[in-house]
DNA sequence: ACACGGCATGAGAGCGCTCTCAGATCTTCT
DNA sequence: AGAAGATCTGAGAGCGCTCTCATGCCGTGT
């Protein structure tokens, strides 16, 4: 690779010196290259590759005022982040979008109220063109921030305020979090189960309460024995203990819905520490069906929400709103909610 | 918040305006405020507040040459990244040793050879001030790229040419994987195992390589019998499939040194389907000692490695690196290689 | 009293790019 | 042939910041 002489990597200048053209008109080729006759075009372009020239990014969108890339911020105070494949698989669908709109991902991951600050003050900075944020829990102050630095931004899952009429109206990503838990405890019940717990996740969550009150519904019009109901903070762990409590405090329980895959494989470990066979004595519902969940013992009956594809209609909502802004600012967007889905294997 | 009349952002002219000062008085300040007076001092930083002012990365990055921000490449075409607990590890290693030095991660996901070019163009375009790599395979053109990029660069586990002589001395940060093996075999040796077969991981790379070689180390001096050795791709599925080749080929083995603990929870499922009991029939020691590794029944003896530490290590390193680079070009880094360790559970 | 060194501050030049606007060149039509 | 229009190209002004260098100010030593 050719560098100027001082050094550094070849600019704008010495690609148009190479050309014998003026900077505009390299700069015209280099972006597209309309109106700059065929002749002088090719000229330039071999000009470009000779000098291995790259644009700079940051002198670029100094003037542009964009950067071409995206931040995805993900708020888990937890290690969660990483072991659920659920971030994972979500991250996926976006960077697939992106990618395929030429889109660079900024992950910002924030686990200590530290960190929230720098995030803040990164995205204020005008490192990114909009945000992805995922997972907020109640009184989360990110979202203010997010506000506050005046990027577009659109929420992986209903953010708490959403319907409240309180705040801005949000743009969100969601599946129906409600139908699919009502879809799992009708499926217990149908399979003869009377006694139903629930293993909840972290209740500051929308997902989380949803997928309660989603419950609540299939035992309508009865109301749920609060001793049916444990926590299980939507990890493996949590899980097992939140299965181990609801064991002691209701020994007759003859189904459970777990919340989410990952919780439902640490209660599976413990009913069987428990002797209780699945699905003989306890059936078993889990909720997102990622990959492990047809890898336990037995398979999973969970239910479905297509992770990846939330993903992917995130980055592609972001993407439209960064579009509308620049070109037809009166442009509407709104929400997604996906559907949900039961997926029976033999756990319950 | 109080804009600037254009609209945009405060930019530091009008914080200066405010302030009573120059532009450059209050860059010191923003920069670290040495060399400047008490009371001009905290008279600029109450308008930075007033303003809400926040430097523009792009402006400073274009003269500073730096970004503060590093890139992390995971260049799988697969979808075993996220699949894999261990990238996820890995990253919040290097998340947490950035952010305390208050410098960015970008992630960018290589899957396609298109991507290759992206992530390339994006290098070269200066958004990053140093790279860290990973899971490298023969012949990937990534390091070369980075190369290219002229980009200070760290790899995860030891690239193929590392000892070859060929290529720049790479600095890169790897587990001991031959020797992880070595104990992992010699353990099912211990256990009275006769005849241990092997599922590795992709051969193009380093470490299943590694891991490899340390098995046929630990059933020195005799040679392994071929068709006790099988190729499971670092994913669950492939250890599913490799493991029924291996009764197939094979059917009186009775142990099996499984090179990632995702491959082995597919290797014991398809011991399970064919009615061959762990550990009393075989014996099943896996590789990585993630989460899950716990988890699987029976729980999974293992080879330890600290991910997350290696995911910190590479960060430091290359932080170690950029800062030489800056101020003690002379100085020489060299790579790590960490330990391993069997933790022994009750597969094997 | 003056010269001198040290410190705090400001003026101004650029970093590499985009984009507007005006001028140059080439068509095309009357 | 000449003018109107369309097409192409270049000059130049910034984008917001950092950093060098010159300048002004002070205290100290002679």
């Amino acid at each position: 690779m050719v560098r100027t002489s001082k050094g550094g990597r070849p600019t704008l200048e010495a690609v148009a010196a190479r050309a014998g053209v003026s900077r505009a008109t390299v700069s015209r080729v280099v972006n597209g290259g309309a109106g700059v006759r065929d002749e002088v075009r090719e000229r330039v372009r071999r000009a470009v590759t000779d000098l291995g020239y790259v644009p700079n990014s940051a002198a670029r969108s100094l003037v542009t005022r964009r950067t071409g890339a995206v931040a995805v911020v993900i708020a888990e105070p937890e290690a969660r982040v990483f072991a659920d494949p659920f971030f994972g698989r979500q991250l996926r669908g976006i960077s697939r979008e992106l990618s395929a709109a030429d889109i660079q991902l900024l992950l910002l991951l924030q686990e200590t109220r530290a960190d929230c600050d720098r995030v803040g003050r990164y995205l204020a900075a005008g490192h990114a063109d909009g945000v992805l944020m995922f997972s907020l829990h109640r009184d989360d102050p990110l979202p203010a921030m997010a506000e506050a630095s005046g990027l577009p931004t659109v929420y992986g899952g209903r953010p708490g305020w959403a319907d409240t009429g309180r705040g801005p109206r949000p743009l969100y990503v969601d599946t129906d979090n409600r139908d699919g838990a009502r879809q799992a405890v009708r499926h217990l019940r149908e399979r003869g189960r009377r006694r139903i717990a629930v293993i909840t996740g972290p209740l500051d969550q929308t997902s989380a309460q949803d997928r309660l009150d989603g419950y609540r519904d299939a035992l309508a019009p009865a109301a749920p024995d609060p001793r049916l109901i444990a926590d299980g903070g939507f990890t493996a762990q949590g899980g097992e203990r939140a299965m181990a409590g609801l064991l002691a405090a209701a020994p007759d329980l003859d189904g459970v819905f777990v919340c989410s895959d990952l919780m439902a494989s640490g209660a599976l470990r413990t009913l069987r520490a428990h002797g209780r066979r699945v699905p003989q004595d306890v059936g078993v519902v889990g909720y997102d069906d990622l990959d492990p969940a047809a890898w336990t013992d037995p398979p999973l009956t969970t239910v479905r929400q297509d992770v990846e594809e939330m993903g992917r209609l995130m980055a592609r909502l972001l993407l439209r709103r960064l579009r509308a802004d620049a070109e037809a600012p009166g442009d509407e967007l709104s929400s997604v909610v996906t559907a949900a889905r039961l997926v029976v294997r033999e756990s319950g």
